[in-house]
DNA sequence: GCCAACGTTGGC
DNA sequence: GCCAACGTTGGC
């Protein structure tokens, strides 16, 4: 069960003990060997994948019911708990969870609302603890249990976030397709960025120029 | 390792 | 509620 989001109650720091011993690749889950550069006149691939420090978070901030339980989980929500901190849990993709072990204290996070009437970028939020293990997948009464995973070798991570702030203004997904569409046209900033690229990721990296491309939004008219 | 069937995401 | 896009599963 891919990307779900609707982080929970936080624990600030709970588990500090596991973390660093997943073994597995670090793509995809599922390892290529490293591109052979014997291929001559071939440019080797890169042998590392590029280093991301911002991202974009997807949840829903409206009621929806998974199994008798609601998923809903908006920057309202996040804001109101406990230093205004939360796990989040519940990320069934490999992707995702790559992304999220990538994810360093202090980096910053766009906080996006998904499958609702109005759909955007509502904040932003600081990771405050990085990948550990998401304990949802044991529980067979959360809506994420994943029987295929055990405690000695789990699946999924989660990461703690802190709210920072709100947008000074929603910024609209619609704005941000229409952006999209005049870069890939013209070159700008957007032309690439994973919300269109690659739309139904939960967990996505934004290079600088696009997080603060799109963070410059808020002190314009909306389109 | 291919690929068709299946399930999910998420905008509209 | 529809359904296109696309990730995952499982047969072979």
């Amino acid at each position: 069960m891919p990307p779900k989001k609707k982080p929970r109650v936080s624990k600030v720091s709970a588990n500090s003990a596991i973390e660093g011993k997943e073994k597995t690749p670090a793509a995809g889950g599922k390892r290529k060997a490293a591109a052979p550069d014997a291929k001559a006149g071939k440019v080797p691939e890169p042998s590392v994948s590029p280093v991301f420090t911002r991202w974009l978070m997807k949840s829903e901030p409206e009621s929806r019911f998974e199994n008798g339980v609601d998923v809903k989980f908006g920057i309202e929500d996040l804001k109101a708990l406990p230093h205004k901190t939360g796990c989040w849990d519940g990320v069934r993709n490999y992707q995702a969870r790559n992304f999220m072990r990538q994810m360093k204290v202090g980096q910053q996070a766009f906080f996006y609302h998904s499958n609702c009437k109005d759909p955007g970028i509502a904040g932003i939020m600081i990771i405050v603890k990085e990948a550990y293990v998401d304990h949802t997948q044991f529980d067979e009464k959360d809506v994420h249990y994943d029987a295929s995973s055990t405690p000695d070798n789990p699946k999924w991570s989660m990461v703690d976030v802190q709210f920072q702030r709100m947008m000074k203004r929603f910024v609209p997904l619609r704005e941000l397709k229409e952006l999209h569409l005049q870069h890939r046209a013209n070159g700008g900033p957007l032309r690439d960025v994973a919300l269109f690229t690659r739309a139904r990721l939960s967990v996505q990296p934004l290079t600088p120029e696009e997080f603060d491309f799109i963070l410059s939004l808020e002190d314009k008219e909306p389109l």
